[in-house]
DNA sequence: CGGCTACTTGAAGGGGTTCAAGCACTGTGG
DNA sequence: CCACAGTGCTTGAACCCCTTCAAGTAGCCG
């Protein structure tokens, strides 16, 4: 027999990482893979909050739309990152891939058993939640102070960073390539720009050599210094 | 004997809601209560962690610092929230009070312990925990996306809704008088934007007869339903 | 190649900042 | 009780960063 969840890429990662192998074995069973193309959505704000998932593949947002109808990124979810909201009976985001993902999905109810069964898996939540507050909470000093370039500068190392971590090719050595997972209009939904404005920023640290691009996504760091000093400046 | 905590005004709202006696007890032994004079800080960003508390008073702000020197806050606390980043080795933010305040503090590391020893405690902490994230995540559009009126509406109407809830004095009623727990420049910091464009949104405010004010603290929602349309306008 | 979408670039306009006074609460001492 | 700081708040005017509106260009897929 094949070890549960054995092919799983995030397994030691993600959330279920803690699990013992009985507990494993449940939750493969309550487990549901779905692949997600670029651009298709897995829930949307206001909906019944039904899922959990982990993210196994691929870059997705969490996204709210004014009532004037221009939309704000609150979050990336990278390989291994949680999905959903226990305890909350609707959903307050949008999630959307960007680009084409994979999640592993779990029903709401049974996954909150299996958090009561099991306070690692809670405990582990818990932790996460906490750092996801800090992040949030570091990008409201950017949206609340910083300048477009800072803004950005902040967006492309974070980007970098997490995309190293989940061993999704780049990393953090000079001049590594670097595919984008965002749009220039998703990036200005992130940064609370316009694309405009997204567009000029990253022509200005083109010029000024900090980075160069290549095609519309790919994207080299030559400057990483001059990048972090442009993220804390103003 | 006396009941143990039986005088904590935010008892039964509070992370030790959810305790019984005996570990209630408990906790009343590690617990410590301390005074705040409006604008000591409890704690600094950078500082080792070593304290949890719950707020018993007052309110505080949980801010950062910009390395160009000006301030983005990034949370308010209001009685019965909890204090504190479990299982983090450093802290992220500054702690300050905004108005006379005073908390219920607990050294990191036997809070760590009940948290293992009560389940019922870390599932309440991680309840808050999504719940204060989602509030972030909210803010993030504001500050993303939210013109200065929108912005300034949304902080006046949260901070109706956060004093009625605790009781300060506060009410839902048109023409309550609220007093605020921030001074303008504390909005501002709140808000992202200065000290003056505040100012000059208050006075608009109240040229148009939504609010009226009273001194310097004293504010009054007079057309709550036109507030609430500026705070979804953009 | 043609067509589509994503991106870039330009010019004008506006919301918020910055800089600079002036005003009004609040407490303190005479 | 009133003068008088002192701090917090308001108001005014110039400026600037980002937006808005409008073309124009480049990558990409049939």
């Amino acid at each position: 027999m094949t070890k549960v969840c054995e092919d799983c890429v995030v397994r030691d990662r993600s959330l279920c990482g803690t699990l013992d192998d009985a507990a494993l074995t449940e939750m493969s069973r309550l487990g549901r893979r779905r692949k997600l193309a670029a651009g298709e959505s897995l829930q949307f704000e206001g909906d019944d909050n039904i899922l959990c998932a982990n993210v196994l593949g691929g870059v997705l947002k969490l996204s709210s739309l004014t009532p004037s109808g221009d939309a704000q990124t609150v979050g990336l979810l990278y390989p291994a990152d949680f999905i959903g909201r226990p305890y909350a009976d609707t959903v307050d985001h949008d999630i959307t891939a960007l680009t084409e993902a994979e999640v592993c999905i779990f029903a709401r109810a049974p996954f909150e058993r299996m958090m009561a069964e099991n306070i690692q898996l809670e405990r582990q939540l818990l932790e996460r939640t906490l750092s996801e507050l800090e992040r949030s909470r570091r990008w409201l000093l950017f949206l609340g102070r910083k300048s477009a370039s800072a803004r950005l500068a902040g967006l492309i190392i974070d980007i970098d960073r997490r995309m190293a971590q989940t061993g999704c090719g780049a990393d953090l050595g000079i001049g590594q390539l670097i595919q984008l997972p965002l749009t220039r209009t998703e990036m200005a939904d992130v940064l609370g720009l316009t694309i405009e404005t997204v567009s000029r920023e990253i022509g200005k640290l083109k010029d000024a050599g900090v980075i160069a691009t290549e095609g519309r996504r790919g994207l080299r760091i030559l400057k990483p210094a001059a990048l972090k000093a442009i993220m804390d400046s103003e």
